[in-house]
DNA sequence: CTAAATGCAAAATTTTTGCAGTCCC
DNA sequence: GGGACTGCAAAAATTTTGCATTTAG
């Protein structure tokens, strides 16, 4: 459902961020780019302590508390998203693009999909009362095809 | 956009739970019946810690670990709903019928909304791959109307 | 009766904060 | 150089667990 991002690719999206970052007033610290880049080429959706782990064997002095700061700023200005989740732990995502999310209720997956047919479809009267809708996505629920098969 | 569930709504919910729960195979205790009863009549979808809070004045003997317990049972049999957050509190409701959720982003109160259009919409191809869906949801985040007027 | 549920206390997990030193711009 | 950022340590917030006692069925 989701292709797992090559070098080229990676790349690309550094050279989106570092700008994105400085119009968002923000200093491009060496600590930033690294987290920035291991969410980006992560195809899992990390937590602050999964990125944590990963970055550490590069940032040995990386510290957990600048994780969940970088990551709090990173979204406070859209540069990265999280995940509307069940769990007691924060996931995140670079792609802030339009897309979807499933979830498996076994192996707490969660893959991504997208459906223009609901994007660009107009939301319910009802919502227009509520006040202003910024971003509006889906969360299916269910059992991946590997923990459906094995028998669950 | 929901309307403030009544007495006779409440005793409606409760006369539907009290078999839903044995058939359940769970116990009905006088905890488990204030504790249901308590979100059942919530219109804020509250947290652990808040529900125990309301409940005190009536029970105090009450537990939080007991709410914790029983939120998290009463979701495992699907009796009631976690909802999908961003916060790190989780949040719960008792209603299990299908609607989704906007969430305001400075208030960071959740309000229900229906959309029969897309509960009867067929998911895209590409989700088939996935595996078996159980649950779709949608969350709108952005600014309630309180908010949004009060200067945001 | 008996297995399940509760309350208490303690621990584990996850996230946040204060502050002194460091680094980008 | 100065304000923003980081690391460290400590604390706060949230959730989970072990165990003795109580309770529903």
């Amino acid at each position: 459902m989701s292709s797992k991002p090559d070098q080229e690719m990676l790349e690309k999206k550094m050279a989106e961020f570092e700008p994105a970052c400085r119009n968002a007033g923000l200093k491009l610290t060496h600590q930033r780019l690294e987290i920035f880049r291991e969410l980006a080429q992560a195809l899992d959706h990390p937590s602050a302590e999964t990125l944590h782990n990963r970055l550490r064997r590069r940032l040995p002095t990386l510290s957990l508390d600048t994780v969940y700061r970088t990551l709090a700023i990173f979204e406070k200005h859209r540069l990265i998203n999280k995940v509307e989740t069940v769990e007691s732990q924060g996931r995140y995502e670079a792609d802030i693009g339009r897309h979807h999310h499933a979830i498996c209720r076994l192996c707490g997956a969660i893959t991504d999909f997208s459906w223009s047919f609901f994007d660009e479809a107009q939301l319910p009267e009802v919502v227009k009362g509520w006040g202003r809708v910024d971003r509006k996505s889906i969360t299916l629920h269910g059992l991946c095809r590997k923990c459906a098969h094995s028998g669950a």
